[in-house]
DNA sequence: GTGGTCTAGACCACT
DNA sequence: GTGGTCTAGACCACC
């Protein structure tokens, strides 16, 4: 389903959610879509049970994944997504970023071309 | 001169390292200037003076200070800063982060708008 | 292991970088092979472990190795070492000790002998 | 004369000890002359005078000059230089660099075009 | 007075 | 049990 990097130095289950959320983002877990079981996945990728746990709680606190005792989770329905707290985390890094890229050299043109590519390539929902 | 969050799960001296990024990319702290003594700086945030150090090893390895035993650390030039390796680090985190603002609910148009906020309040050396 | 001296004017941690530098550069340990743990060697070299993990952690900035958090030091697989600034620093202390060696005497036969000895004894990857 | 590198993380004594070297290795400080005084050179670079004393010092010691009471520092005769210690130094040295060379992905062939290039350039005595 | 190294010892996060 | 962070406090090298 997807590679995880265990040289890196960002922790596993960091990198699961970061993985995940791209796949919801890019429309490849569709809304309301089940995710492979916390077992299911653990074997798939060899990895601890606790470490895929900790993942889901992770996406569901941020409101991408909800979860229903004894069925399983569900991606959340991105119209419904709590998102007030998270876009303003997400304005706030783009800031930052923004002027680290100009800092090293990027001109705002070359930015935009890169927004644009994302967007280009992004299912609206 | 700055707040820090010991309570965040954010490493102190990775936060002091971002900070003080911010205030040279932002030209607050101007080519060669001198940054405050390791112990000044420990006394000024109450903080351990290695705490303090560490960052600013890390901040030296990065290309944006130096440091001279016995005369004090200093603002690293910006056209010498070695930045092949930290663009590349950039542009990927950029198209992370712009597919994630999309998915929020974000606009190209929105997020064009806050490069170019960024853009004008940014001095070109 | 290794022999350390305490007494020398080059830091401890420096000497440990440069003696497991050498140990990964010749083959003696291999790609992905475990590093004796930051307590384990502290405590074969009777030296405090905050001065083995700055080692370490100099050998990752520099990429000859990967930690992982509850697992361990690994290893890095020599294709990925990001290698051309070193290279460049390289050559010139190349250029500057060949000057000196034949300002003492040596002539660039005895040299290039040296460097053939070195170059049959090296396992490449 | 020459240029410090007032940035560099090494020493400015070491530093001027280096340059002082390759001067006198390329023939460009001949036999028996003298070196500036102290003073002379401190005020040039406007660097402390006990600076340049311990850089003198150094040289002396590694047998690059000798040093006349009341009268200066002047270069040592390149036949007469004790250099039974320095050359075993710089052997090791050359070994090592050498198979980091390698490491780094240089072929042998390149390292000894290196050589020429620096045997060249250099004026036997 | 400045940065740099080292120790001793505590506590946390991850697997 | 592993690496990583942080503190407190000592000592050294450089200018």
């Amino acid at each position: 389903m997807f590679e995880l990097d265990v040289r890196s130095r960002k922790p596993i289950y960091e990198q699961l959610v970061e993985k995940l959320k791209q796949l919801i983002i890019n429309d490849v877990l569709k809304e309301d879509e089940k995710l492979p079981s916390v077992r299911e996945l653990a074997q798939q990728l060899t990895i601890n049970p606790n470490t895929i746990q900790k993942a889901y709680r992770e996406l569901e606190s941020q409101g991408y994944i909800y979860s229903l005792k004894g069925k399983g989770s569900f991606v959340h329905p991105s119209g419904k997504v709590d998102n007030e707290e998270e876009l303003k985390k997400v304005r706030e890094e783009l800031k930052k970023l923004f002027s680290e890229a100009i800092y090293l050299g990027m001109t705002s043109e070359e930015i935009a071309a890169l927004l644009h590519e994302v967007e280009g390539g992004q299912q609206d929902d």
